[in-house]
DNA sequence: TTTTATAAATGACTTGCAGTCATTAAATAA
DNA sequence: TTATTTAATGACTGCAAGTCATTTATAAAA
């Protein structure tokens, strides 16, 4: 905090404070999650006032389109530090699924990105976003063919598609809190069945096997 | 327009009210979408004042669930009709997407439902739409069965196992319009490689096969 | 028919949000 | 020391959701 009250003039200073503003909103973030995010709180949290902020984003959704950016390459490191020389199918999934989860914005900001975030951001920023994701997509595929046994076209069908089955499966674990709340047992079957985690993984399963049976032919 | 200036004293008239005002809900959400959907804007379109929207839901939010679990019952009637006695995996699949995009409704609200939806709305109607969906997805699994040649309990995991790939699936189609901008050849093919209908039918089968081989052993 | 009671409908109001911009002042250059 | 540049400010606009005291249409009672 005490490191810059001064104001930033250089390229470095100005990368630094907006970093500084990225770290708060981070911070911001998984405090109050993407509902209760709002500017006002994050300039007191980054020790600016509003106005600063749009110095350095043009728009609220600039913010969580930086932030997820940050959380993917953070997320895919994570990952591709887990994986080993030889992984089973099922392994090969629950890592993947237990690293995204673990990461607190990852999930959250994925969930939102198209239908939200993008639809409110430069098209330089889509573009550099997109062009981020690529590379990320690229090189976790490469590291997956040898995990799994599949060629680099497949790995990276594989790859693709996980992302998607994450989306989907991930939407359980974004209901509203329930503790507390008597639920019909109905209603909280269905709940349970909709268990993110098993959903996943088996469903990953399906797929790696389905990927890697159709160009055995 | 001129059937209804009137005040709704009768239960009757309250529900041929609400669902005035619901009808309404739905052309102004077709027209802009969620983001732009606003309840002074509706009032407009529905010819009362905002203060009597809140008399028929507590929040925006009830208003879109409503809207989600009416376009739910609508797309179960379209696609049941349309199953035939016997089907290959890829025309199931083929028609499950095809009709879900088809309604106009569905799909951008199934996309928002847990993480914006759920969260500002009463315990009692979460509970009412839950076990709305519960019989929608009983009813279409067991008109799967046969179709699939799958048994009751493989036909109700595939149809939730359905929504999760849809979900994920869909997101493609959720991102900014880029007409007329001029986007980079590699963002360009990544988005194309993205387009939701092949990656959700190609899943969709490699699924259903998982589905149907787990419990022939 | 006239009066009273009920509650549907109203719209002005509050609160909170994202985003803007004329002004201020810190740092640098002259 | 003075002039210039531009980062930072915070008061401001506009718009949204949701509230509530008041109005008034309608039904029931007298």
């Amino acid at each position: 905090m005490s490191t810059e009250r001064k104001r930033a003039r250089t390229q470095d200073q100005k990368h630094f404070r907006r970093q500084q503003i990225l770290d708060a909103a981070e911070q911001h973030f998984t405090e109050v999650g993407y509902e209760g995010f709002s500017m006002a709180n994050l300039a007191k949290l980054a020790g600016v006032v509003k106005g600063t902020l749009y110095l350095y984003f043009k728009t609220r959704e600039e913010v969580f389109l930086t932030l997820y950016n940050q959380s993917l390459v953070r997320w895919s490191h994570v990952f591709l530090n887990q994986l080993q020389d030889a992984m089973t199918d099922q392994d090969y999934a629950k890592t993947l699924y237990t690293t995204a989860l673990a990461d607190g914005s990852f999930i959250p900001l994925l969930t939102r990105l198209e239908h939200v975030i993008e639809h409110n951001v430069s098209i330089d920023s889509l573009i550099q976003s997109k062009r981020n994701f690529i590379e990320r997509v690229d090189c976790i595929a490469q590291a997956t063919a040898p995990v799994l046994g599949l060629s680099e076209a497949q790995s990276l069908e594989l790859v693709k598609t996980m992302g998607v089955l994450l989306v989907g499966a991930a939407r359980a674990d974004q209901g509203p809190p329930l503790q507390g709340e008597d639920i019909p047992a109905d209603v909280q079957g269905l709940i349970d069945s909709f268990s993110s985690e098993p959903i996943f993984i088996k469903n990953a399963c399906r797929i790696i096997s389905g990927i890697r049976a159709e160009h055995s032919a």
